[in-house]
DNA sequence: CCAGTTAACTTGCAAAATGCAATACGTGAT
DNA sequence: ATCACGTATTGCATTTTGCAAGTTAACTGG
């Protein structure tokens, strides 16, 4: 727990939210949760991007004492345990899908995924839902 | 120009936006502009939250080489020079604006300003548009 | 024209955060 | 008991940040 120790401690609801969740990595975790389904350690340490072991823990705790997820024990898997967006984390879905609107208008490269843009306009509720959900493939 | 040059370069358009935007200070810069009206390097200085000059000048120049905020010339003051938002920077507002509902909804400490959550309540799309005209107080 | 001031940077160095590799711990299966 | 697996922890080199001081260019008043 290192970046998280100095908040800005402004009025500013902004600075709130980057004081939360807005470091490098913080974000990149909740998109592997509500984008992807993954919920456990190991699964997000083989996010593409390639978060340092140290890095991943540390966020997860902040993210943890923030009440933006909750870690509890895999029922089948005694050994893994599981962390889920609480109400709180899911309520950043809002916050996601407008960084995809705004990447999916601006991101001109190859690689890049516009089909998910797609699939916003045709049900932009819907996408959000699933967000919430974390129930996106 | 450090932590730019680093990208995730992954296709996802989540890390595409936090490779753009989503460091410890380049968000709290477009606040100034969208909601405080500030253009200057010099009160930019004077955000509460106090950035370094440093870090504050590799940031505009990161924002400016991503088309985000475009640097001109003050005609009014000609040692000034004033930065603006540009189509893509000012595209950033739903973003901004989901920021501050959320930080809203979660901030409880006594500093937080509420009041501007039910300016948004009223009328969501008016607040939105001074975002994009940076015309908030 | 010259001294002082304001605005926008630049530089140097110490402190903090990050990335990486190796190691340890706590289950659970054989 | 032993081994594997998933989850952490630790140590250290590298990178980024924060702070203070210095530089340059464009005014301003005398």
């Amino acid at each position: 727990m290192k970046a998280e120790t100095k908040k800005r401690t402004s009025g500013c609801p902004v600075a709130f939210g980057l004081d939360t969740f807005g470091d490098r990595w913080s974000l990149l975790i909740i998109r592997e949760i509500m984008l992807r389904g993954k919920r456990t350690y190991s699964e997000f340490l083989q996010a593409e991007e390639g978060i340092a072991t140290n890095i991943l823990i540390d966020r997860l705790k902040h993210l943890e004492t923030e009440g933006i997820v909750e870690k509890s024990r895999d029922p089948d898997n005694r050994r893994s345990f599981i962390y889920n967006l609480t109400r709180k984390g899911r309520d950043l879905a809002p916050i996601i899908l407008e960084i995809v609107i705004w990447s999916g208008a601006y991101d001109d490269r190859p690689i890049a995924t516009h089909d998910v843009l797609e699939k916003i306009r045709q049900d932009r509720a819907g996408f959000e839902a699933k967000l919430r959900a974390g129930e996106n493939s």
